[in-house]
RNA sequence: GCCGAAGUGGCGGAAUGGCAGACGCGGCGGUCUCAAAAACCGCUGAGGGCAACCUCGUGUGGGUUCGAAUCCCACCUUCGGUACCA
C-alpha cells in the first residue's frame, strides 16, 4: 500500500530518530500476519477454550463506511484481547451479498447485479484487510455464492417438511417503487425502507415461515446477556396479549354456513358492554354478511380502503370512518342485538380481524360511536364514586362490574378469567394469547436472491425441489424489468421444469427469499464453512456453536436479531445444534455520525470516509480514535480534528521505545522505578477491566495516561532499567489489541518475537495483575468540613481513622473551620476522605 | 400517546454514594527556530479577590444522606423504538 503519509512525519527526523511511519509498518505487518496464518482457526486447540467471536457481517454496497468500523475495529480488538487470555478464537467474516441494490444498479447502470456485487466484495474485502483485524478469512461466506444458497434453500426445505413454511393469500405491503412486497420489519412510517416510497396494501400468494409457533420461546429472552433495550424491543415486537376469544352469534348464516363472528378482545370483562361489531375491510365475512341494501356503499368503503396507504390510514386517527353493513349479530351473553359494522380501525392482521365495540371502555369504540351515535353501556363503574351518566371519554380504569347479570359487583379484573371461563364452558369461545408479531413473509418478486426451490405441477400442486438438485441456480442471463413479477419468470429456461414427482413438464417458482433469510444462518456456516455435503457438520457445531459473542447495531434487533433466534431455534428441533439461543452475549455499539451531529450521508455531504482516515492517519490511530470517541454504546459524532490526539499519542509513544532514555542508571528500586511499577500495573487493571466491560473509550486513555508517565520518568532521566523496560513492555502488550501494528512492530524492535508465528505480540499472553504492585502505600485523603473539603493530607494507605483524623484537625485550616464548635461526628473512607460533622 | 436511553467546561467525554471535569480536542502563554510547521513545557468551568483564598456549578424544582452528577419524587428537553394491535 502507497499511501500518502501524513505531511509531517516523515519530513523532519528528529535528531536521527526513525519516525512513526504507519503506512510502512501496517502494510508491512498485514502480509507478514496473512502469510504467517496468524489467524487461522482450527476447531480444537489442545488446551484452549474455544471461543466464538462474531460482528455483523457487511451487505455488499460497495464501500465500507465508518460505521463497518465502529462495529468491527472494536469487536477486533475485544478479539484480541481474549485471544491473549488464552482462547483458541474463531472470528469470521463474510458479505450478505444478495438483495434489491445490486438489483436497482443494473436496471440503473447496465451492470450484471452478480459482477456489480463482485466487484463490491472485492473492493470491500482489500478495505477490510487493510483495518488490521484479526479475520480468519479461510470461512469467509457469500450468501449470493450457489454453494452458500444451496443451503439457503436446504434450509427452505427442512422448514418446509416440518410444516413451518407455506403459502398463503396474505394481505402484504406493496412497494410500488421496487416492485415487490416487504415484511412489515421493512415498512417505516408506511414507507419502504430502502427508496422511501409509500407503500400500499396487497392481497397476494406468499410464501411465509411461521415464526408465530415459536412467538412464545422467542418472547422469553429475559436471560440472555443481551442490552436490555434490545431484549425489551424483541418481546414489545412480539407484543403477547392475554384475553379471550369470542364467538358472536349471526342473525343470519352466510350461504356457506358461516354462522358466526369470532372477535379476540383483551377486555372479556366488558362483554357486557358490546353495542356494536367491527369487521376489518378486508374481513371475509363482509362480503357475505352485508345486505343487498347496503352492499353499494360497502363495496365503496371496502375499495378505498384497499386504495389508502398506511400513512393515510394513520392520519385518519382523529376521525374513525365505518359503513353498517345490514347485518346484525347476537351477543350471547346479553341476547342483545348487535349491529355489524366495517371499519378499518379494525385491522384484518391482529387478532380475528374483527373487533367487539365496547364503547364505555374502549376509547376507540368511543370515538367510533360518537361518529356515529351508536349506544354506549357502561358495564363497569369506579370502586368508589358512581359510574358518570354521561361520558366525555371511555373509562378505562380498574372497578366493579355493573350492568353484567350474575358478575355484578366483581371487581374487573376477576371477571376476566371468569368470563372467559364461562365463555369456555359454554362453547363460545374461551381463554385466548394473540401475538402482534405476524408470520415471516418470505416471498420476494425478485432476481436477486435465492430461489425458493418449489415446482409447481398441475397435478400435484406445490412440490419441493428434492435436496439432491439442490442448488436451484439463478439463471445468469436474464432481463431487468421492474415488472411486479420477478425477472426469473420471464426467463423460460428457469421457468420450465419437470415435476418431481411426476416428470411432467411443471414451472419453477419465481419469487426468491428474502435476505434475512440468508442472514439467519450465516453464523451457523461458519462452524464449518468449506462442507460440500451439509449445511454443517455436528463436530463444527459442537465446536463453536452458540456464538460466545455477537456486535452489531440494534437496528437488527426486530428482524436479523429475531429470525436468527427463529431459525436457532429450529436448527435445535431438528438436532442440528444445541442450546436454545444462538448468542450467548450480544453487544450493540452506537450509530457513528457525521461531524454535525446528524446521520451521514451523501446528500448532507458529511460522510466521513474511512479509506482518507487510514491514508491521513494509519489503521492504529484510526481504530484507535473510534474506541476513544466515546461510550462504544453511545456512538455519537466523528469529530474529524479530534483524531490528530490520538495521532500524537502514537508518535510520543513511538518515541519513548525506540528512542529510551539514555540515563537509565538510577538506583535500583528507587522511587522513582516504583512509581513507573506501580503506573504500569495499575494500568494493566484499568485495561483489562475497561475490555470486560467493552469501555473501549477508558482502556484508550488509560494507555495514554501510562505513556504520559513514562514520558514523565524519561524527562526526569532517572528511571531504572528494568523498571522501564517491564512498563513499555506492559504497554506494547495493552496496546496489540487496539492497535495492533504499531504495537507488533514495536514488540519486535524490543528483541522480541524474531519468529513471527511464535513470537508475535498477538500470541502472547495477556499480562497478569498483581494487585500488591498497583497499590499505593502513600495516598492523598481530603478532609472535610461538614462535608466541604478544606485541605487535602498525604497519609499512608493503611492508615487508621485515629491517625487520619489528628493528622486532620492539625491543619491550621481544619482547625479553623472545627475550633469553637462541637464535633459531632467523624466519617473516615481510607484512601479517600475524612469528614468531620461539626455543630 | 406508549416504551426505552440520555442531558456534566467552548467541544467529545471521565467520575454510578466520597476531592466533579480523568483522557483528548480547541484556546491562551512559553521553549526551540531567521521564520513557520512539528515537537516539548505551563495555564485553561464560572464569578469575586493584589493574594492566601472564598462563593457558585453536573437540564429544572423538591427530597433522602455527614456527603448526591450518582439514590427517590415531579417536570422539561433531545435521541431511538413503536403507533387504531382490540
Amino acid at each position: 500500500m502507497t499511501t500518502s503519509a501524513p505531511t509531517s512525519a516523515t519530513t523532519t527526523p528528529r535528531g536521527g530518530v526513525e519516525r512513526y511511519d504507519p503506512a510502512t509498518i501496517e502494510a508491512k505487518w498485514q502480509e507478514r500476519w496473512a502469510a504467517d496464518g496468524l489467524y487461522r482457526t482450527a476447531d480444537r486447540v489442545p488446551g484452549k477454550e474455544n471461543w466464538y467471536a462474531l460482528t455483523m457481517f457487511p451487505y455488499t454496497s460497495g464501500d465500507l463506511h465508518v460505521g463497518h468500523w465502529f462495529a468491527m475495529a472494536p469487536s477486533d480488538a475485544l478479539v484480541r484481547f481474549r485471544r491473549m487470555q488464552g482462547y483458541n478464537i474463531l472470528f469470521p467474516m463474510g458479505f450478505d451479498a444478495f438483495g434489491l441494490p445490486a438489483e436497482n444498479a443494473a436496471i440503473k447502470g447496465g451492470l450484471h447485479p452478480q459482477d456489480w456485487t463482485y466487484a463490491n466484495i472485492e473492493r470491500m474485502r482489500g478495505q477490510l484487510r487493510r483495518m488490521g483485524a484479526s479475520f480468519d478469512w479461510d470461512r469467509e461466506v457469500i450468501t449470493c455464492a450457489p454453494e452458500y444458497y444451496r443451503w439457503t434453500q436446504w434450509w427452505f426445505a427442512q422448514l418446509y417438511r416440518q410444516g413451518l413454511a407455506y403459502r398463503g393469500e396474505a394481505l402484504v405491503n406493496w412497494c410500488p417503487s421496487c416492485n415487490t412486497t416487504l415484511a412489515n420489519e421493512q415498512v417505516v412510517d408506511g414507507k419502504c425502507e430502502r427508496c422511501d416510497t409509500l407503500t400500499e396494501q396487497r392481497m397476494m400468494s406468499q410464501w411465509f415461515f411461521r415464526t408465530t409457533r415459536y412467538a412464545e420461546q422467542l418472547l422469553a429472552n429475559e436471560d440472555l446477556d443481551w442490552p436490555e433495550h434490545v431484549k425489551l424491543m424483541q418481546r414489545n415486537w412480539i407484543g403477547r396479549s392475554e384475553g379471550a376469544e369470542v364467538a358472536f352469534a349471526l342473525e343470519e348464516p352466510t350461504a356457506t354456513g358461516v354462522d358466526e363472528i369470532r372477535v379476540f378482545t383483551t377486555r372479556p370483562d366488558t362483554l357486557f358492554g358490546v353495542t356494536f361489531m367491527v369487521l376489518a375491510p378486508e374481513h371475509p365475512l363482509v362480503r357475505q354478511i352485508t345486505t343487498p341494501r347496503r352492499r353499494k356503499a360497502v363495496g365503496e368503503y371496502v375499495q378505498a380502503a384497499a386504495r389508502k396507504t398506511e400513512i393515510e390510514r394513520q392520519s385518519t386517527e382523529v376521525t374513525k370512518t365505518g359503513v353498517f353493513t345490514g347485518a346484525y349479530c347476537v351477543n350471547r351473553l346479553t341476547g342483545d342485538r348487535v349491529p355489524v359494522w366495517v371499519a378499518d380501525y379494525a385491522l384484518a392482521t391482529y387478532g380475528t380481524g374483527a373487533v367487539m365495540g365496547v364503547p364505555a371502555h374502549d376509547q376507540r369504540d368511543f370515538d367510533f360511536a360518537k361518529q356515529y351515535r351508536l349506544k354506549v353501556k357502561v358495564v363497569i363503574a369506579p370502586y368508589t364514586g358512581k359510574a358518570k351518566a354521561r361520558l366525555t371519554e371511555a373509562y378505562v380504569e380498574p372497578g366493579l362490574a355493573v350492568n353484567s347479570g350474575q358478575f355484578d359487583g366483581m371487581p374487573n379484573t376477576e371477571m376476566k378469567t371468569a368470563v372467559a371461563a364461562y365463555l369456555a364452558e359454554r362453547g363460545w369461545g374461551g381463554p385466548r394469547v394473540t401475538y402482534r408479531l405476524r408470520d415471516w413473509l418470505i416471498s420476494r418478486q425478485r432476481y436477486w436472491g435465492a430461489p425458493i426451490p418449489i415446482v409447481h405441477c398441475e397435478e400435484h400442486g406445490a412440490v419441493l425441489v428434492p435436496d439432491d438438485q439442490l442448488p436451484v441456480e439463478l439463471p445468469y442471463d436474464v432481463e431487468f424489468r421492474p415488472t411486479g413479477e420477478s425477472p426469473l419468470a420471464l426467463s423460460e429456461a428457469f421457468v420450465n421444469t419437470t415435476c418431481p414427482e411426476c416428470g411432467r413438464p411443471a414451472r419453477r417458482e419465481t419469487d426468491t427469499m428474502d435476505t434475512f433469510m440468508c442472514s439467519s444462518w450465516y453464523f451457523m456456516r461458519y462452524a464449518d464453512a468449506r462442507n460440500p455435503i451439509e449445511a454443517f457438520s455436528s463436530a463444527g457445531a459442537e465446536a463453536w456453536l452458540p456464538v460466545d459473542q455477537y456486535t452489531g447495531g440494534s437496528e437488527h434487533a426486530t428482524m436479523h436479531l429475531l429470525y436468527a433466534r427463529f431459525f436457532y431455534k429450529f436448527a435445535r428441533d431438528i438436532n442440528m445444534v444445541t442450546g436454545d439461543e444462538p448468542f450467548t452475549r450480544y453487544f450493540s455499539q452506537g450509530q457513528i455520525l457525521g461531524p454535525d451531529g446528524r446521520r451521514m450521508s451523501k446528500s448532507r455531504g458529511n460522510v466521513v470516509a474511512p479509506d482518507d482516515q487510514v491514508a491521513r492517519w494509519g489503521a492504529d490511530c484510526f481504530r484507535a480514535y473510534l474506541m476513544f470517541l466515546g461510550p462504544w454504546e453511545q456512538g455519537g459524532p466523528y469529530d474529524v480534528d479530534g483524531i490528530v490526539g490520538v495521532s500524537r499519542w502514537l508518535n510520543r509513544l513511538w518515541t519513548l521505545v525506540v528512542d529510551p532514555p539514555t540515563r537509565t542508571g538510577g538506583p535500583e528500586g528507587g522511587p522513582l522505578a516504583s512509581e513507573l511499577r506501580r503506573a504500569a500495573h495499575s494500568t494493566l487493571e484499568r485495561v483489562t477491566e475497561d475490555l470486560g466491560r467493552y469501555r473501549m473509550n477508558t482502556m484508550i486513555a488509560a494507555l495514554m495516561e501510562l505513556t504520559n508517565t513514562l514520558q514523565d520518568a524519561r524527562a526526569t532521566g532517572e528511571a531504572d532499567r528494568a523498571a522501564w523496560d517491564e512498563a513499555v513492555e506492559l504497554l506494547l502488550l495493552m496496546l496489540a489489541p487496539s492497535c495492533p501494528h504499531i504495537a507488533e512492530e514495536l514488540w519486535t524492535r524490543t528483541g522480541h518475537g524474531q519468529d513471527a508465528s511464535r513470537g508475535s505480540v498477538h500470541v502472547q499472553p495477556w499480562p497478569a495483575f498483581d494487585p500488591a504492585l498497583a497499590a499505593r502505600d502513600v495516598v492523598e485523603i481530603a478532609v472535610q468540613v461538614n462535608g466541604r473539603v478544606r485541605e487535602r493530607l498525604e497519609l499512608p494507605a493503611d492508615a487508621d481513622e485515629a491517625t487520619a483524623r489528628a493528622a486532620a484537625e492539625a491543619l491550621p485550616k481544619v482547625a479553623e473551620h472545627t475550633t469553637g464548635h462541637e464535633v459531632v461526628r467523624v466519617i473516615y473512607v481510607p484512601g479517600r476522605l475524612l469528614n468531620i460533622v461539626v455543630r
